[in-house]
RNA sequence: CGGGGUGUAAUACAACGGUAGUAUAUCCGCUUUGGGAGCGGACGAUCCGAGUUCGAUUCUCGGCACCCCGACCA
C-alpha cells in the first residue's frame, strides 16, 4: 500500500474526548473513528488488524471442531420470552426496535436463544452430537455508560461459540479444550504471560464461569492471581469457601486490575429446556442437550493489545496482528532514492510481504514519527546514505534496534 | 441511572457582555531536507432553541451531545 494513497491520515494531537490510551492511539493513527459514545468505525489500517485477530480466533475455533455460521442481528421476541430474557427487567441492555406494523424486535446482544432454537431442526439424535457452532457477529448492548475507548462499546463484533453435548462429561471435555484454545489465542495476539484463566461468577447463566483476564491498569476488573498455578479468581467470587473449593491459599494471591478478554460459560440445560432442544439417546429416551457458550470480542482484544503494547511514541503491534509487516520509508526527493524505494516495494510485494510504503513527499522526522505511531514491526529506510552502502536500514519497532541489511535479508525476515 | 464537568475551524486551545484569536493540518510561493523545518500569503468555526440586553461565544432557561466518578455489565 502506498501511504500517499491511504484513506486515512495521522493526527498530531490526542482527541480531547478520549482518556483511554487505546482510543487516543488508535484514533491518532487513523485505525478507528469514533462515531458517537461507544460506537466506533474500523478504518483500513484498523480493519487489517481486526481481521488478523479474527483470523487467529477462527483458526483456533476450527481446530477444536468449530463450524462457522452467521446468525441475524434482528431477534424474534418469542424466543426470548421462552427463556425469560425479553423483558427490560431481566436484561437491562436491550436495544429494541419495531416493524412498521408495530411488532417488536430485538437487536441481539448474544445468541443463545436463536441458536438453540435453530439447533432443534438439526440436532435430534445422539448421533447428531456433539456439535460446536460459532460466529463473528455484531452485538448491540445498550450500556448505561460506554467507556475505555473501544473496550466497552454499544455495538461490537463478538466471536460467540455454542457447544451442544450429550453429557456433562462430554461438555466438560470440550469446555477444557476451548479454554486451551483461548489461551492459544491470547498468546498468539501477544498477550500470553499476562492473561490468566480466572474463576468468576456465572451471572444468571450458571453458578460459575471462567473469564480470561489480561493484567492491565486500564482494566475494569479486580482479580487475585496465583502465580504458581497460573490461575486467578475474580473479586466478585473472592470468598473463603470458593478459594477452598479451588484449592487456593489466600497468601499465594496477589491483587491486580485486569481486562476481561474472554469468557466461557457452562449453560447446562438452561436454554435447551426453555426452548425444547432435546435428542433421543441410544435407548430412545428424550434428553435435554447440555450446552456451553464461549465469547471473545476481537475489538476489545485489539484495544487490550494497544493498552499493553505501546510506548510514548505509539503502538507496537505484534507481528501476528500488525496491519503490515514492513513500513518502507523513502527519505528525500532524489530520483535514485525514489526509484530504489519503488523497486524495493515491488520486490517485497511480489514476494508476498505486506508492506506499507511511505512514498509521501515529507521530511524524515515526520515519516519517523508516523512510523512510530502506526507501530508496524519493521521499519525499512531507503535514503541517499543507504544507497551509497547498497544496504537498507532496518529498525525493529519493539526494540528500536537498527541494522543494515540487504534486500535479500529483508525478504527473508 | 445518581453526581460532577465540557461544548468555538478538520485537530488542540484562547477570547471583560463590544471587530471571534493562536497553533497544527490543508492550499499557493520561495528557501530547506535523517527525528514532527523557516518565511510570506490563503481557506476555515461559536451544538440547537428560547430569553435578558442597544449588543450574547460570554449571562439565564430548555434540549441535545461528549467526558469523568459511581452504580451497572451474559
Amino acid at each position: 500500500m502506498h501511504q500517499s494513497q491511504l484513506f486515512t491520515k495521522t493526527r498530531r494531537e490526542d482527541p480531547s474526548d478520549e482518556t483511554s490510551k487505546n482510543a487516543k492511539l488508535l484514533i491518532r493513527g487513523g485505525f478507528v473513528h469514533k462515531e458517537m459514545a461507544g460506537v466506533y468505525d474500523y478504518l483500513p489500517l484498523g480493519l487489517r488488524v481486526f481481521n488478523k485477530i479474527v483470523g487467529i480466533i477462527r483458526e483456533e475455533m476450527n481446530a477444536i471442531g468449530g463450524q462457522e455460521v452467521v446468525l441475524s442481528t434482528l431477534q424474534d421476541p418469542e424466543l426470548w420470552k421462552k427463556s425469560g430474557r425479553w423483558s427490560d427487567e431481566a436484561v437491562d441492555n436491550w436495544f429494541k426496535t419495531k416493524l412498521k406494523n408495530d411488532a417488536e424486535l430485538g437487536l441481539g446482544f448474544t445468541h443463545e436463544e436463536p441458536l438453540t432454537n435453530l439447533a432443534r431442526s438439526h440436532i435430534v439424535s445422539y448421533k447428531d452430537l456433539p456439535r460446536y457452532v460459532y460466529q463473528f457477529q455484531t452485538k448491540f448492548r445498550n450500556e448505561l455508560r460506554a467507556k475505555s475507548g473501544i473496550m466497552r462499546t454499544r455495538e461490537f463484533v463478538m466471536k460467540d461459540m455454542y457447544s451442544f453435548s450429550r453429557s456433562e462429561e462430554e461438555f466438560r471435555q470440550f469446555y477444557e479444550e476451548c479454554a486451551v484454545a483461548y489461551m492459544n489465542i491470547f498468546k498468539r495476539v501477544g498477550l500470553g504471560g499476562i492473561t490468566y484463566r480466572t474463576f468468576a461468577s456465572g451471572g444468571s447463566f450458571s453458578k460459575f464461569s471462567d473469564e480470561f483476564q489480561t493484567v492491565s491498569e486500564a482494566g475494569e476488573d479486580h482479580i487475585y492471581i496465583d502465580d504458581k498455578k497460573r490461575i486467578a479468581v475474580n473479586k466478585e467470587v473472592y470468598k473463603d469457601e470458593v478459594l477452598k473449593d479451588l484449592g487456593i491459599k489466600k497468601n499465594d494471591l496477589r491483587e491486580a486490575k485486569a481486562i476481561e478478554v474472554g469468557n466461557i460459560f457452562p449453560l447446562g440445560t438452561r436454554f435447551s429446556e426453555a426452548l425444547g432442544l432435546t435428542y433421543k439417546d441410544e435407548n430412545g429416551k428424550q434428553m435435554p442437550v447440555i450446552m456451553g457458550s464461549y465469547g471473545i470480542g476481537p475489538g476489545r482484544l485489539m484495544g487490550t493489545v494497544v493498552e499493553i503494547l505501546s510506548d510514548e511514541k505509539g503502538i507496537i503491534w505484534p507481528e501476528s496482528i500488525a496491519p503490515y509487516k514492513i513500513h518502507l520509508l523513502s527519505l528525500g526527493t532524489e530520483k535514485k532514492v525514489i526509484s530504489a524505494a519503488d523497486g524495493l516495494y515491488k520486490t517485497l510485494t511480489k514476494a508476498g510481504v505486506e508492506v506499507l510504503y511511505d512514498d509521501r513527499d515529507l521530511r524524515a522526522g515526520e515519516k519517523f514519527a508516523d512510523a512510530d505511531l502506526l507501530g508496524i514491526p519493521y521499519r525499512a529506510v531507503v535514503s541517499t546514505k543507504t544507497i551509497a552502502e547498497d544496504k537498507i536500514e532496518l529498525t525493529e519497532r519493539k526494540t528500536g534496534h537498527t541494522s543494515k541489511v540487504t534486500a535479500k535479508e529483508l525478504l527473508s525476515l
